[in-house]
DNA sequence: TTGTTTGCAAAAAGTTTGCATAATC
DNA sequence: GATTATGCAAACTTTTTGCAAACAA
């Protein structure tokens, strides 16, 4: 497979979330699922209308809050609190590097954390216990090109609304 | 020590941020210095108020900026993206297992996390990794009331703006 | 004096809500 | 036919910015 890091990654329907079946799920589900990078709600809006559904950005916003509840995709935040979201592998909780330059995500080993979490849970008294991991650095295509003294490509980061494959 | 968890917490005066010494930095650093558990930048507006201290909420954001450039203070996120702050013990980098329900905060023990993170850093390629790490759970105080079916007491983390003490 | 800091008001950005209309089950 | 979803506009929250006046060094 071209692609293990996606591997389980499928397509949703409106009904696996308990929903009603619209074209609006349906056009958003499908999107969401061959953006390779994280995406915002309103890259994934502008993403809809260049493929020519125009679907209202509220709509976008309520998709991806079922999506979240019903524990589907993944979620990142940037540093100023904007969301970003990617459908999640069958394999479940996962954790992403993510490259402040080009948004590059690759999805990391967690096992350690995962376990290390569990044992705090027991530890602590805490109950109930979830964790939210964020990991960003420069990737390192990106690196060459930072050391090079120029500015951090932060607008390149906008190209992850292309969904492009970014993977070598 | 009454407070093991706050060792090398201490007063900060504006200079040691190299910055101008204001009598509103002076108050907004020592109401911070006070405060066991996160706030945010109102709940911190608030107690100034409270104090007889009136400060306009963007010194308070400026202050909380300056204060998180220079790596004084932990900052954590809520799940609607609001920020809290913390000022940092002088062991520098920790993080939190923090209480849905009342706000209490513990600092925990990551060296687990902390090494899985330089390893991961020297593995991946990625340069310049830094990581956030959020951990929500119930304490074992909240535990029970939330078990008898009473809806979370999130109004309750509120609380946290008076900064009492809620550790036993 | 000179550059920094303050505080107000206004802007900005992301997200959510109200409500009438439209579609699904 | 009853319920749920949509979409627009408006509200909302948190945070940032512009700018003139006040202040520290």
């Amino acid at each position: 497979m071209s692609d293990p890091e996606l591997e389980g990654v499928q397509r949703l329907s409106a009904a696996d979330l308990g929903l009603r079946r619209t074209w609006q799920r349906g056009a958003i589900l499908e999107v969401l699922a061959d953006c390779r990078d994280f995406v915002s709600a309103s890259e994934l809006h502008g993403l809809l209308s260049s493929a020519g559904e125009s679907i209202g950005l509220t709509t976008v916003y309520r998709a991806l809050r079922d999506l979240e509840r019903g524990g589907h995709v993944d979620v990142v935040r940037d540093e100023t609190g904007s969301r970003f979201f990617r459908q999640r592998p069958a394999a479940g909780h996962r954790h992403y590097l993510i490259c402040r330059c080009c948004g590059l995500s690759r999805a990391v080993d967690t096992e350690v954390v995962e376990r290390w979490a569990e044992g705090l849970m027991a530890d602590s008294g805490f109950a109930d216990v979830e964790h939210t991991l964020e990991l960003v650095g420069v990737c390192a295509e990106c690196s060459p090109t930072l050391a090079a003294g120029e500015p951090p490509c932060r607008d390149d980061a906008r190209d992850r609304a292309g969904c492009r494959d970014r993977r070598d």
